[in-house]
DNA sequence: AGGATCGGCTAAATCGTTTTAGCCTGCTAG
DNA sequence: CTAGCAGGCTAAAACGATTTAGCCGATCCT
């Protein structure tokens, strides 16, 4: 046997074989390396080789299963066909429907992504931006994540909090979602609206509750300060669980109660909350809608599940990740367009079974 | 000025500044490439370069700012510290939870990896796995995929078939499981227990109905096959929406209601299916725990949200996801050490409200 | 004194591509 | 007859590391 190294597809040699390697389909077919490569690239340089040697060239190809090794295409071209993605933690409802959106995007565009989980700690998160680079991303996407400096890289941030110059922002329209749900309750003739505002560190708190302000007093309806409580999410700087915000949310319905002030509704901040605080009210003996209309934010899969399935205003995850991976590749396209400092991503109500009309005698 | 590449940290240049290079770092200290990689790798080879080189390396790395280039070095190394996980949907959380736990691991160790959703499309799911050996992963983990050829790869399959020689399996114990459930339900003094049985194309279908046959002898339990009834999935091949599954569950309810058969309990398949039967029983008039007890599987989110929550059997998601990934470093490390056929992992019973004991008079 | 050894380094090959800059040969035009 | 050109290819230099095989004194032994 020749001391040649093995061929991969083709033969019938028993052994794991070697893929084949661009050099050894130019020695299969007493070309250089050079013509086989602009051959199987398609490159403008290959316009003076006849079509008759190209195609011999992309048969050896096939014959011998020859498949480019990205590694050294990368280090080559400099590119690596691939962005990080940054977020507190993968298995959390929020990031993974944001990241399916991404996936979507990229791997249709040819792009991979690498994923690094910081759970809230900023210092992980130094690490791993540290990580990401080293591994040559071209572009990140931050979910969730606060930044502190200035990213090296073409940087596309959702849900996060505002202003670094250089990165796009996506962001729900919180006017809309404030405006679907306010009128949605208005319509069901609701007039004594409850809130839950969110929890002071989170990037939407501000813009949302102005949004409703706003819509408010569009529609006509007066924001009673006794009914509008704001959640604490845990303590600062951590992340809050799922059961923390269910928490609140059982403990702050059972505080709309006591107040003496009249309500038919409650917008709450998150479908978490609004899950606990629907709990509280039943335990109460109200019933769900005919006492109270709830209204959630987010659409999570709790949500449909819930008796009875919450009405809520649906935040498009999965868009938002396609959107913010389409917009970090055509920051890659080029600098030259200069790139918006936000998309807004218009969010739907879905309405369920937890609202309907206010009781006649309200 | 020279025409000398920029310097990365430690100039006070405004100019962008590639990144050094090792061989930047030789230069700045007039020493070899060769000195530095070794100094740098601390390979057993350096031990001939005196501590105090050795210090003036790291400080000049330091200063300039040296982080080696990894596309680089895996070119050079054949390695990429990289692995691949082929999953349906990474916004499901089953796959999300297990991906959160392989993350943990691999991060830990130094590794990446690069997510492909296949959406249960057997094709798509051939090309990524070739996408992902074209991008030199080392290892692969699949997630809920089945697989037909033989894998290119070291391999983890988590809740996969059975049986690809060379590939280890990740699976819960279903024996202990069901004896959970089961003895929990017996212990609260249920007899009459009605079963949801998975659909047929599921890995797990199978071999957790063997154990709760063998746990209901082992309890003295008769199993009623008026009350056993199996879950279809829906369009066979397709993945089964949560909705669908959740649709299931109360079609299922309402028709073990009209059973001619008693019964006091219920253990569904999984969690979605138990929560839809829930809706179903209580619609009817039935109180839960009150009437009837349900056990489900999995612990999903929504379980802890319901209303009574539900007890269920919960997987370990992360952990198992971990095992997976450690498994698949313990390959990489060198395929001397067999692999075990399968990894075991315990489940654990969450005892919530949607049980209790078995009503007097029944 | 001559060889062996050791300490401290380095030259050069290599990983698998891409890409720039030409090299031949044969034909055509002047 | 020869300059010029086109057609069809290729040599060689990157990309940024790792790694093998030594090189060149100086010291040590005998």
């Amino acid at each position: 046997m020749s001391p040649a190294r093995r061929t991969g597809a083709g033969t019938d040699q028993a052994t794991p074989a070697k893929p084949a390697r661009l050099k050894d389909v130019a020695a299969h077919l007493g070309l250089s390396p050079t013509t086989v490569s602009l051959v199987m690239n398609r490159s403008p340089a290959a316009k003076g080789i006849p079509p008759e040697t190209q195609d011999r060239v992309r048969a050896a190809a096939a014959e011998l299963g020859y498949r480019p090794n990205f590694i050294a295409r990368s280090l080559r071209r400099q590119r690596t066909f691939a962005v990080g993605v940054l977020l507190p933690e993968i298995s959390e409802g929020y990031a993974a429907g944001v990241l399916a959106g991404i996936e979507d995007e990229l791997l249709q565009e040819g792009y991979f992504y690498l994923v690094a989980g910081h759970h809230s700690k900023p210092d992980l998160f130094d690490d791993y931006l540290q990580l990401l680079t080293e591994r040559s991303v071209e572009g990140l996407i931050l979910v969730n994540t606060p930044i502190v400096k200035p990213l090296p890289l073409p940087a596309v941030v959702v849900a996060g909090h505002r202003e670094l110059t250089g990165v796009t922002n996506v962001v729900i329209d919180h006017e809309v979602a404030a405006r679907l749900a306010l009128t949605h309750l208005a319509e069901l003739g609701h007039r004594r609206i409850a809130f839950f505002k969110g929890h002071p560190h989170s990037a939407d708190t501000e813009s949302r509750w102005q949004a409703i302000v706003a819509a408010s007093r569009e529609l006509g309806l007066a924001i009673d300060s006794r009914l509008t409580l704001q959640l604490s999410g845990g303590p600062a700087g951590e992340q809050f669980s799922p059961e923390e915000g269910y928490r609140e949310g059982h403990v702050f319905g059972r505080k709309l109660i006591e107040t003496d002030a009249r309500f038919t509704a409650l917008f709450a901040f998150n479908d978490i909350s609004a899950i606990g605080a629907m709990r509280a009210l039943s335990e109460a003996g109200l019933r769900i809608p005919d006492d109270v209309a709830i209204v959630g934010f987010d659409d999570i899969l709790s949500a449909a599940f819930q008796n009875p399935s919450l009405t809520t205003v649906r935040q498009p995850l999965h868009e938002m990740g396609r959107r913010a991976a389409a917009e970090v590749l055509r920051k890659l396209g080029g600098p030259d367009k200069d790139s918006p400092p936000a998309i807004t991503i218009e969010p739907t109500l879905v309405v369920r079974e937890s609202t309907g009309p206010v009781p006649d005698r309200a």
